[in-house]
DNA sequence: GTTTAGCACTTGACCCTAAAGAGTGCTAAA
DNA sequence: TTTAGCACTCTTTAGGGTCAAGTGCTAAAC
């Protein structure tokens, strides 16, 4: 356990240090102090929060930086929870506040914002409606031997995707299809409907033409773009570090993570247990040792009913954790009621 | 007018410096050359060079590099035209012989190509279709308040949105309203779409309902959608020069370039006029800085009577042009022949 | 009249050293 | 327990020397 005084001066080093990116030493620290003391003092002190691991120095003779468990421990016990201030609350409020016409636009926009704000790389999810139902599936003829297949889910979602039909094709069959492909999958879960699709359908569906291909992958297509998990990336390039520009071999690894938006995506899946804001260090984030000198701010919100997304931020370990966090529980609680006031409008009856 | 030996060293200037990034001395270059001679010739040689602006020192005594003018002449006149090896060809025809649903797909898809074999950053432009014209316009209800806006051109394009209806809406109005847009909008040119829309449209509407915004919007952002120039990008991250990573100023501007997608499709507008593939170097792709040291080239392809497309590949100035151009030409054939199977394919009657 | 050998000169890259500055750990006194 | 003082460590910067690559010029060779 550590004094008074020690917490004070690991909370000043990790302050100096996210502001300045120097190590920090001795002499400028005790000024720095609240309360008066002499740089000796600090030293000595100094070398008690080494030994616990908190802090390090670069080489022998270096002022002392914090440590991924420095970090951690300032994140838990030394945060001032200073609130979001009027202005970025203003801007939060006014960038969501314009008119979406659909609950992507919302996501998207908000990983925008947030990495505006932040000028850093945010992340955001969708709310994930658990156990969404198919509710209808249509093909709307629309001449020239084209169709456009339409699916509804209970929780609203439309998805659409237009399709041309094969040259030889039965319209009685087709009508055929869609009855069939209605009764036996409407009300079921999509995760459900697609393992039916790789099931059984397809032989249903020869049951009435000769072959299914064509007819799977269109319902194949428009179930999974309604069952995708949104998520959403903004200001990637923030994750390319100016200052750390000496190794290309980091850089290069970065490269290769910043075109894969899959592998971005795990970085969330654990983020999905917890709920409010959750701050994760370096090796905390993933194997990955690219991150290891970046540290991830997620956050749930939860829309009610409607279910409950993520929203992240992907910055330098050395990041002002209390603005950042701040802004992103902020951002958390505006996007939910901004959400929830979007489904009361528009989804209910 | 360059003598014939002249013309040789320019040329082996640019391919020596193409390929090592250094400059090149007088001694190496003697080596180089089809021809034996001294390397005191060759330094007489490229003192008429450096005269007539083809080629630069980076400092009094270093070797020499092709200056802009250098690289344009180089272009334009000591190319040697190179075809394309039989294992790139391969993989073209590879890339684009898979299954594609949507014209959209393959253009986008072509970006990833073309930038994987350049290496360099690679844009496309869908095949524009002068004279598009709507020829259907139709509001399919899904229940719960919930329509579905459809969009179908005369050239097969099929645009679709989700909306949902005001609460208070009269179901015979809609009718009305959609026989309306039908009546007066089908056959028209959707760029005189969008200017009714915004014309005479919204009086219309109102005829039948007391606010037509929301509808508005709707049948804007289809039709947008419709006539919107589709412009992809591929390998944007290429643009970024790890050789050049000295310069953090212009780092900075590359950085704004790369997330305004706008901004870089300006850079094909030049482009529309000419045919085949076109090469333009430094200054000449635009007035910005930034692009000095890169070179675009950029080639139209023809799907005959289904329109023209272009794609490009920006890469740095020193950049092997023989292998690119060879590149970007085999591409634009072979996409115009991909591409008019599949209209063939699917949009004929 | 070209071409070439030779040479003085220029420049960047690299390495070494010295000095300055910031910081530390330790000791002994306050 | 705190602090002043000091020896020591390490990084950064500047300067100087050397080396290699390259140039321009001159005078001789072809």
């Amino acid at each position: 356990m550590l004094t008074q005084r020690q917490n004070k001066i690991l909370q000043a080093i990790v302050r100096q240090y996210t502001l300045t990116g120097q190590p920090v030493g001795s002499r400028h620290l005790a000024e720095d102090l609240p309360f008066k003391v002499s740089s000796a003092t600090v030293r000595n002190e100094m070398a008690v929060l080494e030994k616990a691991g908190l802090i390090l120095k670069e080489h022998s003779s270096s002022g002392r930086l914090p440590s991924k468990k420095g970090y951690r421990y300032y994140v838990d016990h030394l945060l001032d929870p200073k609130a979001v201030t009027d202005n970025d609350l203003v801007v939060i409020q006014n960038s969501l506040g314009t008119s979406f016409q659909k609950i992507d636009e919302i996501i998207s926009h908000s990983a925008d914002i947030l990495s505006n704000l932040t000028s850093y790389t945010a992340f955001t999810l969708k709310p994930e409606q658990v156990d969404v139902r198919l509710s209808g599936f249509r093909l709307v003829p629309l001449g020239n031997h084209k169709v456009i297949a339409i699916l509804v889910t209970d929780s609203g979602d439309v998805e659409s995707q237009a399709f041309t039909l094969p040259r030889n094709l039965d319209l009685d069959a087709l009508q055929a299809v869609i009855r069939m492909i209605n009764d036996q999958l409407v009300g079921l879960p999509l995760a459900d409907v697609m393992r039916r699709l790789n099931d059984d359908i397809p032989l249903r569906i020869m049951h009435y033409m000769h072959s299914a291909d064509g007819f799977l992958d269109l319902f194949d297509n428009v179930v999974s773009k309604a069952a995708r998990e949104q998520f959403f990336i903004g200001g990637r390039l923030n994750l390319l570090d100016f200052s750390n520009t000496r190794d290309p071999q980091a850089l290069q690894t970065m490269y290769r993570l910043l075109d894969h938006d899959d592998e971005l995506s795990h970085l969330l899946d654990t983020g999905k247990a917890g709920d409010g804001v959750n701050v994760r260090i370096g090796s905390e984030i993933s194997k990955d040792k690219v991150l290891d000198n970046y540290s991830l701010i997620t956050a749930t919100y939860d829309v009610d009913q409607y279910g409950k997304g993520i929203i992240a931020v992907l910055g330098p370990t050395r990041m002002p954790y209390s603005r950042t966090i701040g802004l992103v529980n902020a951002f958390r609680q505006e996007l939910a009621k901004r959400l929830l006031d979007f489904y009361r409008h528009y989804y209910d009856s």
